[in-house]
Parts: C-alpha cells; structure tokens; sequence
DNA sequence: GGTATTTACTTTAGGCTTAAAATATTATAC
DNA sequence: GTATAATATTTTAAGCCTAAAGTAAATACC
C-alpha cells in the first residue's frame, strides 16, 4: 500500500520498480541460456569477455577493478574457469605476488561461440525499440546514472 | 571487442549495457544505505514489504511466488527476520504442513520507518526526470518488458 | 641493511540464490 | 481403508557476493 505517498513519489517508486523489473527479468533470461544452452553462468561469462577484450591478459586485481566486483569474488570465478581449462594463469616475474591471467586457446574458441549466440539474445530483446527509441531510452538511463554518480562522492 | 557487429548489434549491446548498469548501480546504492542506516538487506526488505502488503499475511509458497524467489530462499530469509522478531509464523489450524507469516508490531514500525526512507532514496535518485520524462521512460520500458516475457511463453 | 608500510592475492564467515532431494502431511483413487 | 499422488515446506550442494582478516612479497624510509 503505497497510497500514502504524493503523486510524483508514486510515479518515481513506479518508474524504479519497472526498471528494476526489466534490467532483472532480461538479466534472467540470460543466465538460463548461458546454463542450459551453454552449461555456463553469467559471471563466468562475464570473466571470459573481460579478458577477451584485453587479449594480453589482466592481473586478478586488475580484472576485479574491470569488473567492479570484489577481490576475493574473482578469486573463486577465476579459479572454477582455470579448473575447466578455460582460463590460464602464469606467474609474473618480476612480483611474485602477482600472477596474469588470460584466456586458454579453447578459453578463445569458447568466448567466440558465447559472444555470438549473447549478442543475438540481446538483438532479439531490443528488436521492439527503433533506433530512436534506443537512443531515447539510452539518454534518459545516462541522465539517471550520472545523477547517482555524482551522490555517491 | 564488439567491432565485428554490425551497427544495429552494437547500439542493442550499448543499450543493454547501460540498462544494467543503472539498475545495477541504483540497486547497490539501495544495498549500501539499508546497511550503512538502517542495518538490513535488500531481500529483507523485500519481504517485509510483501508481508506489510499483505496485512492477514501470507504461507511460505505464496510469499516465494509473490517475491518470485524459490521456496527455499524464503525458508532462509524468513528465519533470519523471525530470529530479530520482526516477523512471527504460525501454524495453519487445518493444514499441519502450512504455515502463516506476518509482521508482527516491532516489524511493522520497523518496516514504516524503511518504506519512508527507501522512497526518499528513489525520490532522490529519479529527481533528474520530469514527469513526461519518467513517463516516456516507462514505456520504453514496458515495451522491452512485454516483449521479452512473450518469447517465454 | 632493517623496520614499516603498501600492494597482490587468498581465505573466511555470512548472507543470497537456485535446483534437486528429503520430509511430512493432505488429498485422491480405487 | 489403503496405496498413490500431490502439496507445503525444509535441507543440501554448489555458486555468487562482500567485507574483513590473513599471507606473502615488494617498496619506502631511515
């Protein structure tokens, strides 16, 4: 029962839940296909695309930094992937403190397969919206997240 | 390394992105303050929620159909907020394997007290859109929200 | 060179989440 | 009335997530 609250606070709590709904509910969708199309998982997923990207490979620290998630959080990702062969890890010389991970060759061919089929799963979501649509929504999200940017400080 | 899509692939890849990444980062800011203030969880809050919605309270399987969570998840949540006594389970008379869940007092002041900050928080956090803004927003939302849950059936 | 601080990373404790198995009870079929 | 199926709930196993504590190595300071 939410009556109690002003027209605009309604209209706010609304808006919130109805993004909160459909960031959760597109995000869902992905996680059953990555397991049952692709025996993988979201953060996994996640991991492999970070190193993708940056193809001569990441410190643990760095890719926690990319990933904004916690330290001991990619510890765990990183090491169910390492133990699929997915993912390798080698010692940096010079600090033997830091180690840097990179994707395996089968770690590659596998991220291309996953990257494929997920850009379809996204193109397929985000067909009801033309081009200016998307830039409309794209705009409104930026204005959002950058006002909750600048509270954080 | 998203360049290989075509141009239509990559704006659907951006708008997803940044539709995450604003619920994400609203959402962790919901997380923060309900610790850091109010010394409590975003899934406790959520059921207490549901629990102050449904004032002649709700089983255990309604309350995890509700939230759209597993049974078992409410098995836990629920014992934690029962553990504080902010909500009280009693036997169903009819069924001995049912049970009811509600608020009970402290519970329901406490959750007057979150429901008034959490929709301060949202209020804040939408304070960058106008009404027609929000508006537009939302059904750009709904749209994506349809559609997806059409390729479900 | 030796101590203190910082840095890179892992481990731990605790909560959240699910799917699947287990338990207990009720309802159904015969 | 008894066997079977369905229902309500909890437990378990495994992954995800964080903050905080712990370990080991590098750097800074003196």
């Amino acid at each position: 029962m939410v009556n109690h609250y002003d027209a605009n606070t309604r209209q706010h709590l609304r808006v919130w839940l109805k993004l909160l709904k459909t960031s959760t509910s597109i995000e869902t969708a992905l996680r059953e296909r990555l397991k049952k199309e692709c025996s993988t998982t979201l953060p996994r997923f996640d991991v492999m695309a970070a190193l993708d990207h940056h193809t001569d490979g990441l410190r643990m620290t760095e890719l926690s930094d990319f990933l904004m998630v916690s330290n001991g959080n990619v510890t765990g990702i990183v090491s169910r992937l390492a133990e699929s062969g997915l993912i390798e890890r080698t010692q940096d010389t010079h600090d033997r403190r830091a180690q840097k991970v990179c994707l395996s060759p089968s770690g590659q061919a596998e991220f291309k397969q996953l990257a494929q089929r997920h850009a379809q799963w996204i193109d397929d979501i985000m067909q009801p919206l033309n081009t200016e649509e998307s830039n409309t929504l794209l705009t409104l999200l930026e204005r959002l997240a950058n006002h909750k940017v600048n509270k954080n400080d």
